[in-house]
RNA sequence: GGUGCCAUCGCCAAGUGGUAAGGCCGCAGCCUGCAAAGCUGCUAUCCCCAGUUCAAAUCUGGGUGGCACCUCCA
């Protein structure tokens, strides 16, 4: 398997440091709003990393956090008068929610913040035995980051330029511009975190650092992780912050490799509070099926950034339609185990740095030919068992194909809906035995009408929505 | 200003030295009572200029045009 690391900046080969056993570490959410589609993205894309992984027969342990301290979280609790708690169980069972709904598996741990603060007080303390971290006056704790000659090392960013920020950086106790807060005191009797550095609450860099060494470090490895992602965003300063705390606090570096994915623009435009132009995950499925939202945001390549729009949605929930179509043809047939080059050559597709761009036009080619095939008369029993295990497959490795493909063509029709539907369906069927082509062609306009469109198979006539 | 990324058919998008995958849209045809679905066929020499090479979309240099990060952010 090949990954690109977005820190040495090139694609090599993936070894992890124990045979057959891989860590992954991906930044989560902060649980004070609802998901919008660049966090659908970013989960989505190291779903597909796990799978791929998976199917590359590693024993993968994927742990992606959630944030639940934090300022923002704090100020909302605040506004609403409510919990940190209410706030963050409503938006953390609202994001599991969503990521349900787009196909994202759960991660094998999911660390919160709040069962972590004893990793994360263990580490400051480690950090200011070692000098890597001083306590202010004012009961804050920095990171020194002078202290660490490989800060920047991530990011590659220049000293001298950091070092200019200094001089218009407002008066601070920090000892540099660039050292950042590892526990903020709170004096203002608001929610605060006890500590041996005094009531406060825990810098979001630190977070992730404790809860890898707590959850996937291993005593004695070059690296706590093997993998380590999230958006593209976070290279800096996020994650130079979090390398530059486990490098300084245990013996071996974060990770071996680095993934970056990228970002999801509106229609040209930059997702942000501020334009107002989030598209929340929660929005979108009330219009479009999770598995096409799902299909859609794959469809590019991770590392690219993408952008959003209707059009191209459309363009890619036909694709997903000739997947579905042809699961429709073959229902009934029983799932049988074989593999076969199809199977091979997507694997192989996805295991060079998740290329999903190839491994759909594979899906494509295999699925005209398998239509072709069945297109022709006869039993084709080999073609239909491969088939139905090479859809299976897909189901697997990219999670597109899951549904049932009739309820799948449904999407947001209501029973009353569909049985109208069914019954004008009974009555053309009659028409058209009768010949009456006026009357069916009559009833197909009504039924039309619905914003669906018919087709007449040798298996019967199925309705689908637009 | 610093660091870095990108530029391939109307649209989306693979391909990183050997002569341009795939999808959407469009056109023609097969199938169909007619449609729809499905299938078949057709449609680009890769932003510009120069260089390296037997050979470049792919490497080098320059130019032009986009974009990201440098502040909380997936």
């Amino acid at each position: 398997m090949q990954i690109y690391d977005s820190v040495q900046k090139n694609k090599r080969e993936f070894i992890p440091q124990e045979e057959g056993k891989v860590s992954l570490y991906v930044c989560g959410p902060t649980v004070y709003d609802d998901a919008h589609l660049g966090h659908a993205k970013s989960a989505l894309v190291f779903d597909l990393l796990t799978r791929v992984l998976r199917a590359n027969a590693y024993e993968v342990t994927y742990a992606r956090n959630i944030t639940d301290i934090d300022d923002k979280i704090i100020k909302k609790a605040h506004e609403q008068n409510k919990s940190i708690k209410e706030i963050t169980d409503f938006y953390t069972l609202a994001f599991h929610k969503e990521m349900d709904a787009i196909g994202v598996s759960r991660p094998d741990i999911e660390p919160k913040a709040t069962e972590s603060l004893e990793a994360m007080t263990q580490m400051i303390q480690k950090l200011i035995d070692t000098g890597h971290a001083y306590a202010t006056t004012e009961g804050d704790v920095y990171f020194d980051t002078k202290s660490d000659t490989a800060y920047l090392s991530l990011s590659k960013r220049i000293q001298e330029e950091e070092d200019k920020k200094e001089r218009i950086e407002s008066s601070t106790q920090k000892k540099n511009a660039a050292d950042f807060a590892l526990w903020k005191s709170v004096k203002d009797g608001s929610i605060t975190f006890h500590s041996p550095f005094g009531e406060g609450r825990p810098g979001w860099h630190l977070e992730c650092s404790a809860m890898i060494e707590k959850h996937l470090a291993k005593e004695g490895a070059a690296f706590a992780v093997d993998i380590h992602g999230g958006g593209a965003d976070l290279l800096f300063p996020h994650h130079e912050n979090e390398a530059a705390q486990t490098r300084c606090s245990t013996n071996h570096t974060l990770a071996n490799y680095w993934m970056h994915n990228g970002f999801v623009n509106i229609d040209g435009e930059k997702m942000s509070k501020s334009l107002g132009n989030s598209f929340f995950l929660k929005d979108a499925l009330k219009i479009y099926d999770g598995e096409v939202l799902r299909f859609y945001l794959l469809s590019t390549h991770y590392r690219s950034n993408f952008n959003f729009n209707t059009q191209d949605l459309e363009s890619s929930k036909k694709r997903l339609d000739k997947i579905y179509r042809l699961k429709k043809r073959l229902f009934g047939v029983v799932l049988m185990e074989s593999p076969t080059e199809f199977q091979t050559k997507l694997l192989s597709a996805l295991s060079d740095d998740l290329n999903v761009s190839l491994a759909l036009a594979l899906i494509d080619e295999m699925l005209s030919k398998a239509n072709e095939t069945l297109d022709t008369a006869g039993k084709h029993k080999e073609l239909k068992r491969d088939t139905m295990a090479n859809l299976a497959y897909i189901e697997k490795v990219l999670g597109f194909g899951v549904k049932n493909p009739f309820e799948y063509f449904q999407f947001g029709m209501d029973e009353t809906t569909k049985s109208e539907i069914d019954a004008l369906i009974i009555k053309r069927n009659e028409a058209k035995k009768a010949k009456d082509f006026a009357a069916s062609d009559a009833l197909r306009d009504a039924i039309l009408a619905f914003g669906v469109t018919l087709m007449d198979t040798p298996e019967g006539t199925f309705w689908e929505k637009i």
